[in-house]
DNA sequence: CTAATTTGACCGGG
DNA sequence: CCCGGTCAAATTAG
């Protein structure tokens, strides 16, 4: 029940910051006369600023007992090692936060896991792409903010090694607010993901039926399945969340997970002010 | 019947 | 030992 720590409100603010820099950081680079490479990079520096301090403190939230002492979070790189060798290389794996009140993102997930945290009274739910058995590595984590019960807290992890272009139905995506934790490779995975000048939709609450994602392109006919279940043949669903459809999660035990009212008319962060 | 979710168990790090 | 993340079997929906 941690509502009102310092904490919860520094990261919160934080991620405000956090939000507009990138914001910033898009305006910058979609500038109609270029602006100055040393502006974007005021402006990325910015960002970078305000994601570090959002890592150090959702550290020392996470685990309250851990020393606050990080020897390397004052530097400007992140010497982490994602190396694959292990199976749960979850430490401090750079991700990008967004914060929206809808999940969609334009991209098709599958769920895989939900999971109770417990600082938080809402369940935590866990994607991943749904072409990951053709490779794709994204995934994310999908956690309803503590307070506003429209509002998502999204994590994403890796990269759509799938096609993000595929991925992606450009219909209605529009990421929301696409903040940057820029430390590793992922940083410059805005190539695929820019949301030039697609403005809003003024109205968007109509879900249509996507089309079905079929094995396409370059999915390489051989037998390799990633990690499909040997029963469950290549059962993998594909999961659409679009607009604010309360689709996703309706449990009985969790009771805050209801969410029906949600707002329809959603304004992402992204356009704020 | 096939496909998509759900839920509990298991794993592994801190 | 506790917590978070993933897997995988079972169930439900289409």
């Amino acid at each position: 029940m941690a509502l009102a720590t310092p904490t919860a409100v520094v990261l919160e603010l934080m991620t405000m910051g956090q939000q507009s820099a990138a914001h910033l950081r898009e305006l910058l680079r979609a500038a109609s006369p270029p602006v100055q490479a040393e502006h974007q990079a005021l402006a990325a520096e910015i960002l970078r600023c305000c994601d570090r301090v959002i890592a150090a403190v959702s550290a020392g939230a996470t685990d309250k007992k851990r020393k606050a002492t990080d020897p390397g979070a004052t530097s400007c790189h992140l010497p982490l090692a994602m190396m694959p060798s292990k199976r749960r290389v979850r430490g401090a794996e750079a991700h990008r936060e967004v914060h929206a009140d809808t999940t969609a993102d334009g991209f098709v997930w599958r769920k895989y896991g939900q999971k109770d945290i417990n600082g938080s009274n809402h369940p935590r739910l866990y994607y991943r792409c749904a072409l990951s058995g053709e490779g794709c590595a994204a995934t994310r984590r999908v956690q309803r903010s503590q307070e506003e019960p429209a509002a998502f807290v999204i994590a994403y992890y890796g990269e759509h090694t799938c096609g993000a272009a595929f991925c992606q139905q450009r219909a209605e995506p529009l990421p929301p607010t696409v903040v940057d934790s820029g430390s590793n490779a992922w940083g410059v995975f805005g190539a695929v993901d820019r949301n030039r000048g697609s403005p809003l939709l003024p109205s968007l609450g109509a879900e249509h039926k996507h089309s079905a994602v079929r094995r396409h392109a370059e999915a390489p006919g051989d037998t390799s399945r990633r990690w499909s279940s040997p029963s469950s043949s290549s059962s993998y669903s594909s999961e659409v969340e679009l607009g604010a459809s309360p689709v996703e999660g309706f449990l009985d035990g969790n009771f805050d997970w209801e969410w029906e009212t949600v707002v329809n008319s959603l304004s992402f962060g992204d356009l704020l002010h």
